[in-house]
DNA sequence: TGAATATTTGGCAAAATAGCCAAATAAGGC
DNA sequence: GCCTTATTTGGCTATTTTGCCAAATATTCA
C-alpha cells in the first residue's frame, strides 16, 4: 500500500472514528431533529458537560457537525446530514447477524 | 438515557468502531471487488499475518465480513455491502472540511 | 507419519481513548 | 467591575486497542 492510499484511509478512517462511540452516535442521532445546545445534550446523555463538550468537538473536527456561538450559549448542529446513513446501514448488519444466530442454533 | 436506547446505540457504535480503522477499512474496500485470502489481503495490506487475521476478525464478529474455508485457505467476503456507502459519504465529509478551511483562509 | 503451508491464538508492551474533576475562559446582567 | 451561567481546557487515571512475535492448530501432500 503506497503512502497515498496509506493517508487516503487513515482520514477515512478519522472520520468513521469519530462516530465510533455510542454517546457521539446517540449526539448524532438527537441533532438530527435540530441544533441543541450543550447543556441540552449534557441533559440527554447523562454524563458530565467537560465530557459531551469533548465528545462534541470531536465531531466538529471530523467535520461531521458545526457549533454557532449565541449568547452564552453554543449550538450544536449536523453538518453532514449524509452521515444519518450509517445508521440504516448498521441496524441491518445488526438484524442480519441476529438472525444468522438463531440460524446457528437451529442446526 | 434508559437502557434500552443505551444498549442499542453501544451496538450500532460497535458495528461503526469495526471499521474505524485505516487497515480494516482498506480490507473491506478490497473485498468490494471480490472474495480474497487471508494471504492476498496480508500482502496488500503489508503487515503481520496475525495482525490482518485480527483485523478480519473484528470484522467478521461485527457482522460485516462473512469467511469461508476452501482447503488451507480462509477467504473473506463482503457480508454487508451497505458498508460501502460510509465511503461515499466520509469522502464528502473530508471534502467538505477541506472547503471550508481554505474558506477561512481567504478571510 | 512427517514436512510444508495457511491461519488463528496467546501474550505482552506501546499507544490511543474515555471520563471525571478542577480550573480557565467567555458572555450577559446587575 | 463583579456575579452568574455556559462552555472549554488541562490533567490525571483507568481502560481499550494495536501490532508484533512465538506458539498452536488445521490441512494438504509426499
Amino acid at each position: 500500500m503506497d503512502e497515498k492510499t496509506k493517508a487516503l484511509f487513515e482520514a477515512q478512517a478519522a472520520v468513521i472514528k469519530a462516530m465510533a462511540h455510542p454517546t457521539r452516535l446517540y449526539i448524532v442521532d438527537r441533532l438530527s431533529k435540530g441544533e441543541k445546545s450543550v447543556l441540552e445534550l449534557t441533559e440527554m446523555v447523562d454524563a458530565d458537560v467537560s465530557t459531551v463538550s469533548k465528545h462534541l468537538s470531536v465531531l466538529k473536527n471530523a467535520g461531521i457537525l458545526n457549533d454557532d456561538k449565541r449568547g452564552k450559549q453554543v449550538f450544536y448542529r449536523l453538518a453532514m446530514p449524509c452521515v444519518l446513513g450509517f445508521f440504516t446501514c448498521v441496524r441491518s448488519v445488526i438484524e442480519s447477524r441476529a438472525k444468522g444466530q438463531i440460524k446457528l442454533l437451529r442446526k
